[in-house]
DNA sequence: TGGCATATCTGGACATGTCCAGTTATGCTC
DNA sequence: GAGCATAACTGGACATGTCCAGATATGCCA
């Protein structure tokens, strides 16, 4: 692994762990030369890294400094809600309904770019916060990309974790419409809607890094427990943003619901 | 202006004005660096920033390329609703109900960070695409950031191109609750809901480059003619997104609306 | 003690040059 | 013509070193 990538894996550490505070000045760049016994222009493209991607703040002839903004945990992944929800401290939990190879419907295979006739993997689920049900998920995957996946108890697994860990797709991208609807009888009940039964609509399509579409899924969110959050984050340049559902902060609830 | 801003410039003009296709290779480094007649390090820094920004993808042993993917628009701003709507070919213009100075509210202070009894703008309209109502937005400024705001006639102007242009204002940070909800007999009327009347609720809060509150805003949309679209985009390093409402693509669309 | 010139330090911007690991094209052999 | 070794090229990663403009601290002088 290159040096320059060991410097910011380190520094990003300390900062994520909170060891070194906001506002804090790290040691100079000369000083760092000396320390780590590395040239210039191998800590300038740590660093430099480093403020693009807002974890530090630079000013000429003082120094850098560790970026102030909480920043809602990584901004640089997308997000699973078992880790947003883990985050938030609520023990996520799934009841699963189905979860199996099928042949692709005509419109699931055109959404997922692929051939007529095509297997893929059917996952649906309610997926609960301390017990409490939050959202009727529905997803579709490839079946060529993730051999073995009906093998895993969704119960606890987080979907995106074992997309990563055990299949190495590398989620790069995610397109989503979030709209409102009314919820059938079957939804409601599951959800424990009131009455009319509104849900939140959620529909993602997410990309890996060849472009290949590795997921489609269609969930339904009981409105006022799972809302969806966006944080974007425009720092100078390389912004970034995280999208996840959760309760949300005070500021922003609607005193309605 | 520093060297590699320059070559930057250049190469970002070039890829957004489609005069450089997608996919096309780009001259070697080297080539640039005899055409340009600069060091190695100068171009190094200004493609390594393009191809963090999203811009460009390099291959070692192959090149650098004009990245592939249709970014929607400039992915490191906050977009505001009228130059989505003008991107998607849809005519935007608004039903101003109320644009008057008043003394905050309890909440309202809260949320703007502003003492109790503080004069802010308030402002309420119906927001229109090609004359069809799609969203009743109610939004709170504080008055002493955008002094003469009220005398702006929203009809036709962009909010957030006011506080661009007009104050100076540099928004670089927003953070969005979308939820459901029933609407009210008069929302409903307005909005020209069925029955039962659900909305689309977004409430967000946006920030400037001085982490001051700029605006308070709490919208009710019509939920299938103007859901909140998503985009979010990781590419290696330096991520973005952008939230826009807009129609939805077909591919994400809730048949059942 | 207050004001000011100066020395020092910091990041920002570049230049030149080296070594390496992939990719691609070249040309030779069979 | 098919297969293959090789040469040429490309980006990736670093080292050393220079010049500059702000920021800061130092110390001298009135």
């Amino acid at each position: 692994m290159p040096l320059y990538q060991q410097i910011k894996d380190q520094v990003r550490e300390l900062v994520d762990g909170r060891v070194w505070a906001s506002g804090l000045r790290l040691p100079s760049e000369r000083e760092l030369i000396a320390e780590l016994d590395v040239s210039r222009i191998t800590v300038r493209q740590a660093l430099r890294d480093l403020v693009a991607e807002g974890y530090l703040t630079s000013a000429a002839g003082k120094g850098f400094f560790v970026a102030s903004r909480s920043r809602p945990q990584d901004l640089r992944a997308l997000v699973s809600h078992t880790a947003a929800m883990m985050a938030d401290g609520v023990e996520p939990s799934s009841r699963v309904i189905d979860c199996s190879v099928q042949e692709a419907s005509a419109a699931v295979a055109r959404w997922l770019r692929l051939p007529l006739g095509a297997e893929v993997v059917h996952l649906v689920r309610v997926r609960l916060g301390n017990g409490v049900p939050l959202t009727l998920q529905q997803v579709w995957l490839p079946h060529y990309l993730v051999p073995g996946l009906v093998e895993v108890d969704f119960t606890r697994a987080s979907l995106f974790e074992q997309l990563r860990e055990r299949f190495g797709l590398c989620l790069v991208r995610a397109e989503t419409i979030v709209s409102a609807r009314l919820a059938d009888p079957d939804e409601a009940r599951e959800l424990e809607l009131g009455d009319p039964p509104i849900g939140l609509s959620v529909n993602q399509l997410t990309f890996d890094e060849e472009e290949r579409v590795v997921e489609l899924s269609r969930s339904l969110h009981h409105p006022w427990r799972l809302p969806v959050r966006i944080v974007q984050d425009m720092p100078s340049q390389g912004g970034a943003a995280t999208v996840v559902a959760g309760p949300a902060p005070a500021h922003l609830r609607d005193e309605r619901n």
